[in-house]
DNA sequence: CATATTTATCATATTATCATGATAAAAGCA
DNA sequence: TGCTTTTATCATGATAATATGATAAATATG
């Protein structure tokens, strides 16, 4: 798939906090609950999200995570950037280390619109966007 | 990266035959060491491509590796299809098992653009096509 | 303070991808 | 036929991604 599976996790979760965004903070168990996910996994994500500073983390009783950021502030690049994704993906088709207009791969002069609305798509599209189109389950 | 290691090997290597398309097959230690790839793993990927009919092989003294489909007519789509990729990268951001108009996750209606941009780029795009952008090495 | 709850972290297992090395099988050619 | 060259295949190892299970640390609350 496009996404790394932690990066897919990544982003399910924090569309699932979005959408259940209130005073309290919801826990791990819950949320791998609702987006059927192993919870230990999922929580050694959420709390790279915390350090990340998409989401806050509060532990003991009541504790959980919540956004850390406003839905309409957050943008998808944002979430998935501590899983090592998008910037790598608008490298080179080819591989090289350096494939620009100056110096181009085979591929560049084709592929590079192509990456443009990728990475724009990830870098423009926020949390809040996608709530709008959300009336089904994530 | 955005393709496998593997796919950008197979595609690199089909490029290259390309631009050396001959009478005579090429051998994968001439490849191996054109791309600086490891030439056993790449013996293998040529062997995959070949029994996906892109490539033809022929054993023993002067054999090796040509393309089995004019440049014109072969997409990139093809050259990777057999490393899993492309058709996978279509799927659903959100990794649901059925997305469409009408059962649509909440990031179908922004990304579904972006993934038919993606997914027709490498259908659409042939080996001549690229020949044509590659003064370049690959 | 004691306890229950919850995140944080550690240790380890599983799986897929990428890679290496060795050998078998085919094919040309002296 | 026998030798050399080359692909085909097998066995194995290395690494990273994914996942599981157990324990530690923090915190609210009785």
């Amino acid at each position: 798939m496009l996404l790394s599976q932690t990066g897919e996790y990544a982003l399910r979760a924090v569309l699932y906090l979005a959408a259940h965004a209130g005073e309290r903070p919801v826990q791990v168990a819950e949320i791998a609950r609702a987006l059927d996910v192993p919870q230990n996994y999922l929580s050694k994500t959420l709390h790279q999200l915390a350090r990340a500073g998409v989401l806050a983390s509060t532990r003991g009783k009541s504790g959980g995570f919540q956004l850390a950021v406003a839905p309409d502030r957050l943008a998808l690049a944002r979430i998935l950037s501590p899983f090592g994704d998008i910037e790598d993906r608008r490298r080179c088709l080819l591989g090289r280390a350096v494939c620009s207009d100056r110096s181009a791969c085979a591929a560049h002069g084709r592929w590079k619109e192509v990456a443009e609305q990728l990475s724009s798509f990830f870098r423009e599209t926020t949390v809040a966007d996608l709530q709008q189109g959300a009336a089904l389950p994530v």
